[in-house]
DNA sequence: CGTTAACCGAGACGGTACGTCTGGTCTTTAA
DNA sequence: TTAAAGACCAGACGTACCGTCTCGGTTAACG
C-alpha cells in the first residue's frame, strides 16, 4: 500500500473551487474572448502565480472549466433503445447548446464550443485529455448499441462504432458548422432516423 | 445598370495573389498560430495596410485562404448511390485531412480545421459565410439522396436532410473531436453502414 | 553629404517628452523603487509599446531622465583657478544632491544615485554610455588643471587626472557613501585643501 | 543576572554557515542579478524560512557576504606615511577590485559593488550600518594623517578628513564610476599625488 | 496636363493579454 | 521553537500580436 506523505503547505482546495466559479462565470457570460487570467485571478481574489501553478494555461484552465459544466450521463439499460439514444444524446445536446450561447448573440455561431475545439489542437495535452473523455463516451454509445445488437433488438450487420459516429456527429456538426438548432426534437429525428431500417421489429411478450 | 466609377490608383491584382500564395504557405507551413500578419505581409512583400485594404481581420484572410483550398467537388447523377456518396464525401474528406494536418505533429489534433471554425465564431460576417457554404453542401447532398429516394432506391420513409447530417457529422467528428483518420476505407465504412437497411432492392434491368 | 531618408510613420516626438516628463517627475518623487513602466506609460499616455521603442529597458529609461536632469557645466577660463573648480564640483554637487534625494527620506541614503549607478552594471550599453560621459566630464575637469600648469600656476610635478579624481571622487564618496553632505561650504573646503601646496605664488600684475 | 530560557527546537547554527556559504558563492559566480533567495536556499540545502529567520532581506542577506569578504586592514604606525597609505588603500583597492568582478564580464562595470551600494539605499539599517563601517574606516585613515601632522611630516594646514576623502573617493570613483582599474600603480600614483606638496621634509636622525 | 482620389510601402502607435519572475509570507508536518 | 517543503500574495516586467494611423510617394482617370 502507497502512502503518498505530504510536505510542505498544502494546496488551498477552496482556492480551486474559487478559481473555477470565477472561471465558469467568466466563461459563461462573456464567452472566451473575454474570458482572462487577469480578471479570472481578480474575481477569485487569488494571485496570478496561485492559478498559473494549476493551470499551465490560460486554455486549460477553460478546458477544465468545460470538463466541469458536463454531468456525467447515465446510461441505461433498458430494452428500448431509442427512448435510451434520446435521453443519451439529449443530454449532449443540452451542453453543447448551453457551451455554444456563452456570451453570443443568438445566431447559429459555434462560439465558446469552437474555442474550447480549436484550444484541444493548441496544446497535444489537452488534446489527448479531450479525446480520452470523446473515446469513453464513445464506449459508453457503443456499449448501448451492441447490447441492441446481442439482445436481438438491432441488425447485426451493422457498425455500432460508426453507428455511435452518425449520431453523434451530427449534433456536432449542427453545432459546430452549420449552426442549425439542436433541441430535442432534432434528437428524436435523428435517432430515428439512424434507426430506420435497422430495428428488428419484436414479438410480443408472452 | 450601376456603373462603379473607379477613380484614383487602382488594387494591384497582383498584390492579391501573392498574399494569398504567402498566406497560404504560412498556415498550411506552420499552422494557425504561426500565421500572422507581419509575417504574411513581409514574406509578400506588401504593407499590412495594403492586406487590411483588402481583408478586414487576420481571421478573414485565413477563411479566405482555406476557401482558395477547396476545390469544387463535382456532384454526379449515376444510378450507384453508395459510389455517388462515396466519392463526394471522399472529397471532403481528403479536404479535411490535408487541413488538418497544417503544420503540426501528426496526432490527432484537430489543428487548423478548429481554428477556423472558431474564427467563424468570433466574425458574425464568416459565420454567415460559412453557414452558407455548408448549406449549399447540404443541399447538393440532400439532392443525392432525394433523388434516390425519387428513383425508388431509397426507402421513402428516411429524412434525406438528417441523413446527410449523419454522414458529414461523422467525418468532422473524426477530425475535430476524436482525432481518428478519415481515410477512405472509413468513408466507405461509413457510407456502407449509413445505408445498411435503407437501400431498396432493384430489380434487374431488362 | 548624407541624407537619412525617413520612410514610414515617424516618431511621435511628443510622445517623447511626455514619456520623459511623466517618467522624471515619477523617478524624482517616488525613488527608483515606485518607479514603474506601467504607471509612466499611463501617465504618459502612452501604450507600453511605444515606451518600449524608445527604451528597451526600465533601466534605459530611468538613465535617459537622469541624463536629461543634468545641466550642461560650462567650464571658464579665468586665471582663477581655485574659483573655477569651486563652480564646477559644485554644479555636480548640486545634480548629485537633487538626485540623492528623490523620493526618500533624508536620511544619508544613497538613493536614486546609487540605483542608477547600478544601472549602468546591469546594462552594458549603459555602462558604455556612463563611463563615456564621465571620461567627458574628466577631460573638462583636467582641462581645467593642465591649463593652470601650463600657465604656471599650479606645480607641475602634479597628476591632472589623479587630481581631479581626487576631487570628483571626494563628491561621490559622500554621496554614495559616507552619507555627508556635499553643500557648497564643504566644496569650498575640498577644493582649498585639495589645492594645498600645490598652487604657486603669482606676482603682481604689473 | 538575566537567563534567556529558550524553549523548543534550537536553531542549527551549521545552517548559518552553509547559507552565508552558498550566499557568497553565488554572488561571487553569478553577481547580484543571479543571487536569489530561492536558488541560494536551495543550494545551502535549507527552507526558505530559514533564511529569512536570519535575515530579513535578500539585501541583508547579500550585505552579510560581502561583510564576510572584507579583512580587518591592520593599521600600522611606522614614519613612512606614503608606505603607510599605499598598504591600506591598497587592501581596501583589492578588495573592491575582487567584488567587482563578481559575475560580470571585465569590463569596467561597477557589478556588484554598485548593487550593494543601492542595497544600503533600500533599506534604513543597512544604511546606517554601512555608514558606520566607512566612519571607522575614515577614522583609520584619519588617525593615520594626523598623526603624521602631529609628527610634523604633513603640513598642518591640511585636513585630514578631506584629504582621506579625497584618497578613499578617488578608487571609488573609479570602481564605481569611470570603471579605470585600480591596481597597486594606481594607487601609489594615487598616494603620492595627493601627498605632494603636503609632506614635510625631515632632518636626517641624528 | 494638372488635379484628384485611391493606392502603396514603411513603420509607429494604442491596446491588451499573456506568461514569467522573484521577493517575502504563511501553513503544514516533523523533529 | 525551529526546520523543511512548498503554496501563497503581490506586483512589475517584457513580449507578442492585432488592427489603426500617418507619412512620403506613386498611379491612373478626370476635366
Amino acid at each position: 500500500m502507497v502512502v503518498t506523505v505530504r510536505r510542505g503547505r498544502p494546496r488551498n482546495v477552496d482556492a480551486d473551487q474559487r478559481i473555477l466559479a470565477a472561471a465558469t462565470r467568466s466563461l459563461l457570460d462573456g464567452g472566451y474572448h473575454r474570458f482572462t487570467i487577469d480578471e479570472v485571478a481578480a474575481a477569485a481574489g487569488v494571485a496570478k502565480t496561485t492559478l498559473y501553478r494549476r493551470w499551465p494555461t490560460k486554455d486549460h484552465l477553460a478546458a477544465a472549466v468545460v470538463a466541469g459544466l458536463q454531468d456525467d450521463v447515465p446510461v441505461g439499460d433498458s430494452a428500448d433503445l431509442e427512448a435510451e439514444l434520446n435521453s443519451y444524446l439529449g443530454a449532449i445536446a443540452a451542453g453543447l447548446t448551453a457551451l455554444r450561447d456563452a456570451g453570443n448573440a443568438d445566431d447559429g455561431s459555434p462560439g465558446t464550443v469552437a474555442e474550447m475545439v480549436a484550444a484541444t489542437g493548441r496544446h497535444a495535452d489537452l488534446g489527448r485529455l479531450s479525446r480520452a473523455q470523446f473515446a469513453k463516451r464513445n464506449a459508453q454509445g457503443i456499449g448501448m448499441l451492441s447490447r441492441a445488437v446481442d439482445a436481438g433488438r438491432l441488425r447485426d450487420d451493422v457498425d455500432p462504432g460508426v453507428l455511435f459516429e452518425q449520431l453523434a456527429g451530427a449534433l456536432y456538426y449542427r453545432v459546430l458548422l452549420s449552426g442549425e438548432p439542436i433541441d430535442s426534437a432534432y434528437v428524436h429525428r435523428l435517432v430515428r432516423n439512424a434507426l430506420t431500417g435497422l430495428l428488428i421489429p419484436q414479438g410480443e411478450p408472452t
